[in-house]
RNA sequence: GCGCCAGUAGCUCAGCAGGAUAGAGCAGCAGCCUUCUAAGCUGCGGGUCAGGGGUUCGAAUCCCUUCUGGCGUGCCA
């Protein structure tokens, strides 16, 4: 906000003077404060290009830049930085344009509505949902939340793999323990079955409602049932999960569905015309090496069936088809090879293979007392994300799961996440908000709230750490389109908490409400106002609750 | 072996897209409630940005290389 109108102001004067100006310049916010409000670096970008000095440079800029009121002062630094020192008076019309805008404050057409498909969580509907889930739909949905913010047109998808050899497995070990239930011998569960205790459950769930029933269906048949009954059932249960982690999508699309459209014949067909398949060992193959690729992959197995690339491949084209631009798929740890396949499709069928985005979050260690959580699939002991829900609950889950950026490693402090004081960041942030409404709701009550809040009510607001919380409040616009463009959320939390910090500091150093000055509680009032209003846009974004009291 | 990701304070992590003397929180030590919520605030210490080379006015950031850790490398999904 305040960076572009810096920019364009710079970018006038260095056109007026003729100067030459291939090079891109950056404004910043310098870490230190003599350096002031902020800086660019125009003058030493642009020296050796213009053959001359960055100081030199920098003084012909300045003369132009000291003609404007809207600088305190403005000064040239180091080896030939500008720094500005802005006026109060610019800070409070910002802060004021804030207030105007409200709920719809950041919110840009940045975008340009661009349509893009965010596909996360997909998760094989073979169990609950695991605490890698969770952090992709925390990931993913706080994403889909900012990039709708900043003008782009996302929506929300979910894979399912409702078809293959693991739902087999699942209608398979759903079998045995229904076996196992109705009284028969079945010896030691298999090793590759699904063990965890959900799979009894749903056995003991068909059990009261069909009881034998089930076995008087013929093989094929009785295999279909079950698999139907387990998926619809693990479909609804990961469902509810998510709902109650806030996050919903637009879509929700089955493999089973799309086979049965037709599409798996059709990418064959496709990859076959671009003369990209060939048969070995009873195989249908895909020649991926030649576009990258580490090796060719299976498309048809020699028992005629055929892979899980095939689907996800025809599913991803549909997006295409439906007109998405940009295809962000949400991966966890364990997909990177499957990478250079897709893309490898998107080159051999002539799709500009950019469109397909990958986001990889790493792995999610839970640790408790210092003690890293142990968790094994195969033995069903996973922590589900019901689980971790229901112990940390849903906002620190969601923040703790969108503070780390996607690629590292995420340690999760059970102990910190429950923690109810300034080490757990949530309620560091919470806590600020409420503190807020607090003084809010007290000042109302004591009669010093004014009836409507006016511009020149915030002329009062000088002191350092009004005008640096005005630049921070001043930021998120800017902050939030980065925060799309790069695929960034955590940078939201960090936002949030240096916020918050700089209100809790205020809070301690300065009164808000103060007998003296009728003048300076009215602006105090509509600053806080305001630190609170863009606090809840944060958090909404964010998935997290904003509570007014605590 | 090959590929992807990571390595920043004792610990957990930022670092705004190449900028000025690298920042928070926690842990440690010392303080602050008769005052709008102490779920808060103030002060003090703490660094070979894994090592080495390169690119340039300028590198934690970009390139090369070595080391360490995690993950991947199915006719599984």
């Amino acid at each position: 906000m305040i960076k572009q109108i810096l920019r364009d102001h710079i970018f006038q004067i260095v056109t007026a003077l003729n100067l030459s100006h291939d090079r891109e310049f950056i404004i910043e916010t310098p870490t230190k404060d003599e350096f002031g409000d902020y800086s660019t670096n125009v003058a030493l970008v642009l020296a050796k290009e213009n053959k001359t000095s960055p100081v030199k440079l920098a003084d012909m800029i300045l003369k132009e830049l000291k003609k404007s009121k809207h600088y305190k002062k403005v000064e040239i630094a180091g080896p030939g930085f500008i720094n500005f020192f802005l006026s109060p008076t610019m800070y409070q019309n910002i802060l004021w344009s804030i207030f105007e805008a409200q709920n719809e404050y950041g919110k840009s057409t940045y975008g340009n509505g661009e349509k893009i498909l965010l596909e996360f969580v997909s998760a094989n509907p073979t169990g609950p949902l695991n605490i890698v889930s969770a952090r992709a739909a925390a990931f993913g949905d706080t994403l889909y939340r900012i990039m709708k913010h900043v003008g782009f047109d996302p929506a929300r998808e979910f894979y399912i793999n409702d078809a293959g050899n693991q739902v087999d497995i699942l209608a398979e070990s759903v079998e045995l323990r229904l076996r196992e239930i109705q009284g028969e011998k079945i010896g030691e569960f298999p090793y590759e079955a699904y063990h965890g205790e959900y799979v009894k459950h749903l056995a003991q769930k068909l059990n009261s409602v069909e009881g034998v029933r089930v076995f008087m269906l013929p093989e094929k048949d009785r295999m279909e049932h079950l698999k139907e009954f387990a998926l619809s059932e693990l479909l609804e249960m990961q469902r509810l999960s998510l709902e109650k982690f806030g996050v919903t999508f637009e879509g929700w699309v089955s493999e089973k569905t799309l086979r049965m459209e037709g599409v798996v014949e059709e990418v064959l067909s496709y990859l076959a015309e671009a003369d990209c398949t060939y048969e070995k060992e009873d195989a249908i193959w895909f020649c991926s090496t030649k576009f990258g690729d580490d090796k060719d992959r299976v498309l048809m197995k020699s028992d005629g069936s055929i892979t899980y690339f095939v689907p996800d491949l025809a599913y991803h084209l549909t997006k295409i088809q439906r007109g998405y631009s940009k295809l962000i798929d949400i991966f966890g740890p364990d997909h990177h090879g499957y990478v250079p396949r897709l893309k490898a499709a998107f080159k051999a069928l002539n799709y500009d293979e950019n469109m397909l985005e990958i986001i990889f979050l790493q792995q999610v260690n839970l640790f408790e007392s210092g003690e890293r959580v142990k968790m094994s699939k195969r033995a069903g002991k996973i922590v589900t994300m019901d689980d971790l829900v229901s112990v940390v609950g849903k906002d620190a889950a969601r923040y703790f799961f969108i503070a780390r950026k996607a690629n590292a490693h995420l340690n999760f402090d059970l102990e910190l996440a429950m923690k109810k004081n300034n080490e757990n960041p949530v309620y560091y942030c919470q806590y600020a908000y409420a503190r807020i409404c607090s003084i809010l709701k007290k000042a109302k009550k004591d009669k010093v709230l004014p009836k409507a809040f006016k511009e020149d009510m915030l002329a009062k607001l000088v002191k350092p750490e009004e005008l640096n919380m005005m630049q921070k409040l001043a930021e998120l616009p800017d902050l939030l389109v980065a925060i799309a463009e790069y695929r960034e959320p955590h940078r939201l939390t960090n936002y949030l908490e240096e916020l918050a910090a700089m209100f809790h500091r205020y809070y301690a150093k300065y009164q808000i409400v103060s007998e003296k000055s009728k003048d300076l509680t009215k602006a105090r009032l509509l600053l806080i106002q305001i630190i609170k209003e863009v606090m809840f846009i944060c958090f909404e974004l964010m998935g997290v609750s904003a509570p007014e009291k605590m």
